[in-house]
DNA sequence: TAGATTGTTAATCGATTAACAATC
DNA sequence: TAGATTGTTAATCGATTAACAATC
């Protein structure tokens, strides 16, 4: 057992990897899991999934594995899945309207409050049960419903300004999705994750993977 | 001048960022421009900056810095955005449909030429000018279509499916969208992008971020 | 020339992998 | 006990950071 103190970022990716299997596994009545198996099932070796379980402060017990419903609840806990916050949403065009119907959002703890837009067809509809705001209502509701975090998802030519509304408002996480570096102050977080970065990356594999086929051999 | 051999995924990132960066300048008529203001613009120090130059390659002049329209297409060429690519969306869901509006594709050199989906009441509609079809046609049509990466975006349950009729069908890149680890052949290329993994990463984010205020002191 | 910026090597840092003693 | 699996430390690897000579 050891308290963890910063998990790479790697590792959080893996978390929620092996977090989905656990889930799976939970449903499926299962008790026990080995790392051999977490490792197997989410593509990592069983030595990196003990290395992040130790980090977490794992619970193992040697012969037997881990109890599934148990890891589960410590990765969640870890990750604070479990703590409520409330979100809003600027820019609700076809990437925005995927977002407020994805069930994603109650799975990791976050309460979709708001929606904003600037397009005046857009105002005042309805989505998800939420009535759209113009966004320059954003200062007034993010106050009073206590959001604090935000998803950006706007044209790259709008993400910083979208950004600064967010943090005047006292937002204090962006989600966004623009192919930008936001410039925020230092105690505000951001996690960008353009869609394009997937695809350009996915390009720079696909050249790449033919000439790894002779020299690379796999074990 | 280095010719590179394999560039780390996070450079990967970078290169897509400071394209998107490049591109801006182009269209605002820059001709040049330096290490450290691409570093301050996308967040990264000259230091790293010059550095992933110098794997890609680079054609920098001292005291003057780069030539903007040459370094982008140096960085479109090295992530191979040039190359037409052919290919096909599984699950026409929300995020699927966000997916075909998206104006990424010919950007990276993509063209979406199929679209499937086991929804009786949209196979046959007509999405992006193109048809919906069943997904059962996936192999016919990707041979007789030439396509040669897909696009998973379909239920986490559905996901192994998915990528088996694909490579079933002789595609050799998936960008898959659902949180779970594809298995696939080893000369198959697959990047994963869970919408979920962003939103996780950030929860965590946020409960660490209050720790780091007084500890951590940034330059 | 003096100054600024690149190209490239070296040093540092952190993450991954390997190893193995402890445990059930 | 013997065997399997964990917890944890050590070794390896790769990426980041720092430094600085070369260049315009």
């Amino acid at each position: 057992m050891g308290e963890h103190k910063k998990m790479p970022r790697a590792s959080v990716l893996r978390m929620e990897l092996c977090l989905e299997l656990l889930e799976q596994l939970e449903a499926d009545g299962s008790v026990y899991v080995t790392s051999r198996q977490i490792g197997e099932a989410t593509g990592v070796s069983a030595d990196k999934v003990r290395q992040d379980f130790f980090h977490l402060g794992s619970e193992g017990k040697p012969k037997v594995g881990y109890e599934v419903a148990q890891l589960a609840e410590l990765i969640r806990s870890v990750l604070d899945l479990k703590t409520a916050k409330k979100t809003c949403l600027v820019g609700l065009g076809n990437l925005g309207r995927a977002l407020t119907a994805s069930n994603i959002w109650s799975r990791a703890g976050f309460e979709l409050a708001a929606i904003f837009d600037t397009d005046p067809s857009l105002i005042g509809t309805t989505t998800a049960g939420i009535r759209v705001r113009n966004v320059t209502e954003i200062y007034g509701v993010v106050k009073a419903e206590n959001i604090i975090a935000g998803v950006a998802a706007v044209p790259a030519s709008a993400a910083q300004d979208t950004a600064d509304l967010m943090v005047g408002a006292g937002i204090r996480a962006i989600w966004n999705f623009a192919p930008v570096k936001l410039h925020v102050p230092e105690d505000v977080v951001v996690e960008s994750q353009s869609l394009a970065w997937g695809l350009i990356t996915l390009s720079y594999e696909m050249k790449n993977n033919i000439k790894d086929q002779a020299p690379e051999r796999a074990k």
